[in-house]
Parts: structure tokens; sequence; C-alpha cells
DNA sequence: GTCGATATACGCCACATGCCGTATGTTTTC
DNA sequence: GAAAACATACGGCATGTGGCGTATATCGAC
């Protein structure tokens, strides 16, 4: 971001559980100018160990990855390691899930089902220093400005910062506990799970166990 | 299988609704010997275009796809075009749905966390008129005949044929419905839904909605 | 024409859930 | 050290659900 304008290889890690999708994203990658792929996670704690570990640039990271409590990771990997930009891979294009992972301090955001030029035009936009939203999530964010958005956003809910607990609770709903299952899991109150169900409910704006256990589905937790 | 033993190239149709994960998968198959990819599509109705009016020789099937109601989708191409060989590629890996691909006519079946090299043995396998099941899943068919499998088959439903009328409440079922909404929305009663629901749940051995839900979002069916 | 599968519909019961309120102790933040 | 956020826990009430049994109409297969 300073001196280094275009002599020195911009480094990768790939972040995705899929072995098949990481293979054909490095071949991706390796096919653009001054690009490289410095290592690859499968999981959660393979990824903490290897931001720690090389220096690279950029992190492409899938949303859906097992032991990646989705958004929550962003922040954490922000904050260990400042100087790695993120961008996000997922197949979730909720208005709600973009505009955490942005807060988080995500730099880019792309859909799966996107055009595949978006990554390039993203690594560009946030090598000088910008962010990048996929063409198909860019209406989430209410463009802050721009000229004319054309569908209203639907749901003005925040971020919605979901508490370690809520996040644990979330991950059980969606496995289809039930309250008191969860309860003797957890060794806590039945009744307190269904308050942290009915607050978790509040603030997704979701109405039922179904819809929490596809949101949960949705958002990459792990569902059985 | 006939006299062509590896003279003409092996054409692909590829389909996956990520854009970016076709493209992966073009420069994958384009990096083996004599093969190559004549048609791409990213949902159903494009797909039934292509396998009808290319005359490829392997489909590789993403299960996931929007439109694409899973398993019954396979049997519908190998009725339609038996000459194609269906290899499907999915993050799916219930022994459930693998044995009910394999029985719709599936000649392969990958796992998009499997071993990348797996795709090469795959098309290898099945171009000798074999099939080829990826290393996570190949417990899930009890092996039929083979040496003594590390676990036992955790569940032994049979491959589940669900009628016509269960898979669209059970679509309905995974959006978060409650029943008597889907009895509005099909004009029926809602004890009439309930009990499909419970032939469902029967038949697919789950025990509540959550849990269904999150079967019908793995298998693919869209929840929103 | 009968048999089986399917779709339809109802009732009962125990239990879980969604929504409302209240309350207390702990932890984090300012 | 005060204020805010969080985790814990309880109660009531209307509704939904899961599991059971029963019953009728239709339609295609044999």
């Amino acid at each position: 971001m300073n001196g280094d304008h275009m002599n020195r290889p911009l480094t990768f890690i790939l972040a995705d559980d899929h072995a098949l999708v990481r293979e054909g994203l490095k071949m991706l990658i390796s096919t653009m100018d001054n690009m490289s792929v410095v290592a690859e996670a499968a999981d959660g704690e393979a990824l903490l160990e290897q931001v720690t570990k090389t220096r690279a640039d950029l992190l492409l990271l899938d949303l859906g990855m097992p032991g990646v409590a989705g958004i929550q990771f962003i922040s954490d990997i922000r904050e260990l390691v400042p100087r790695l930009k993120i961008i996000v891979l997922t197949a979730n294009i909720e208005p709600r899930t973009v505009r955490a992972a942005v807060e988080a301090g995500a730099s880019g955001y792309l859909t799966k089902d996107g055009d595949p030029e978006e990554l390039g035009e993203a690594i560009e936009a946030i090598r000088k220093g910008g962010t990048y939203l996929a063409r198909t999530v860019r209406f989430a964010v209410g463009e802050a400005s721009g000229s004319g958005r054309q569908h209203a956003v639907p749901d003005i809910l925040s971020p919605v910062p979901l508490t370690r607990r809520e996040r644990e609770i979330l991950a059980l709903v969606a496995q289809g506990l039930t309250a008191r299952e969860i309860a003797e899991r957890l060794g806590i109150s039945p009744l307190t799970v269904r308050k942290h169900r009915e607050n978790l409910m509040g603030k997704l704006n979701l109405h039922s166990a179904a819809e929490l256990t596809a949101y949960a589905v949705r958002l990459g937790l792990p569902t059985a």
C-alpha cells in the first residue's frame, strides 16, 4: 500500500473446506499476473495457524467452512493480523450477512455465483486501498450516497452482532435439538435456552426454529 | 466403451450454479489429457437444454443447484439421454443421498471436500464402464462384497423414494412455513399437511421440522 | 376387478414453541 | 465506580408439533 506498486507479487491464503474448489481457485489465480497462493486451509484451526505463520497480503475466505462461525471470524483475524486484507467468498447473499461482513472488516465480498472476472476486479480495488462488493450484493449496503438504488433494502436490521452464547445456541438449534436437549448439553436451564433463542429470533427477525435452522445452514454452520 | 479407446476427446457438461466454481473446474479439466468442456449450466432448466442439445459423454452435476430437486433429476436425465454418464459433485455426504444417487443412475459420486485427484480417478473408472465413489462416502454403500468395512453403516433406510406431494411439502417446510401456511398455499387441510409431514419424517428418519429443514437445505432445496 | 400406493381428512394427547413479562448476578465498558 | 450488556432463571398463555390411530376417494398396476 506504500511503495511496492506492482513489483512484489501479491500473496494469497485460500480458505475453503472444499479441496476441489480450492484447486480450481488456485488455477484461476495462477493465471493472473503477479499473484501466488502461499497457503491453504480447510478449516478454521488450520487457517488461524496459516494467517500467523505466513505473511500473505490477501485472504480468500469461504464463509461456509466448518469451525468458522462466520462473521465473527473476520473480526478475529483483523485483530490478529491487521495487514491481511480479507475477501469473503460465499454463496450467501443476504443483505444482513453482507453488511455484517463489511462492518467486521472484510475488504471484499464475492459470491460464488458471480462473474469470475469479479475476482480480478476485487483484487485490483483492494490493492488500491478500496473495498469491493460483488454486483449481486451491492444493493445490500445502500450505496451510501449513490445515484439511486434500484431496489429498496428489504430489512433494515443493524448488522446483528450475536453474543458468543447466542452463536453457540444457534449452532445447536441448527442441528435440530430441542431447548431441553440444548440445556442438558450446556448444563443450563431449558428456560434460559429458550430465552437465548427468543433473543436470537428477535435479532435476526426470524420466527421459528425451522427458520433459524435454515438461516444457520445458509450461514455455513454445521448441521449434523 | 467400444472401439474408441482414447482417440476422441471426452466431452463434459458442467452443471454448477457457482460460476466461480465452474471456472475452476473447467481449468482443472483442461489440464487433463483429451478432455474438454462443451457446455455449462447454472440451473436445471439450462441443463436440460444442454443435455439434449449437446452430445457430451459426461455430466458433472452439482446436486445443490437451484431448480434441481436433487436425486430425482438424475433419473430424469438418465431417461432422457441414457448415453450420458453422470458424476455427482456435492458437499452432501449422507449415506442416504449417496445410495439414492447411485440407484438413480449416477456413475460417480464425488464430494467437494475430497481429494482433487479423485476426479481423474472417477473419469478413468467410468470410461471403463464402472462406477466411482469418493473415498469419503464409499462406506455408505456397504461395499457389496468388500473385504470389511471400517465403520458400520449408521442408518439402513432404503433410498427413500419421496412422492411428488411429499417433495412439494418438504420444500415448503424447509422454508420455515407452518402446517397451516402450507395448507393455505396448497389449498388443502392443515391436517393433511401434517400427515404428509409425518410420513416424510418417517421415511427420512427425522424427528422435527428443524431437522427436516436442515435436511432440505443440505439437499439443495431453496430456503428463501 | 382387485390391490396397493397416494392424497385427502379427522381426533387425541403430551410436549415444545413463540411471545410476553420479570428478576438477579456477572462481566465488560466507559 | 457507575452504566450497559450479557447470562442466568422463572411463569403464563395461545399455538404448533410429533406420534398415534382411523377413514375415504382416486388412480394406476397387475
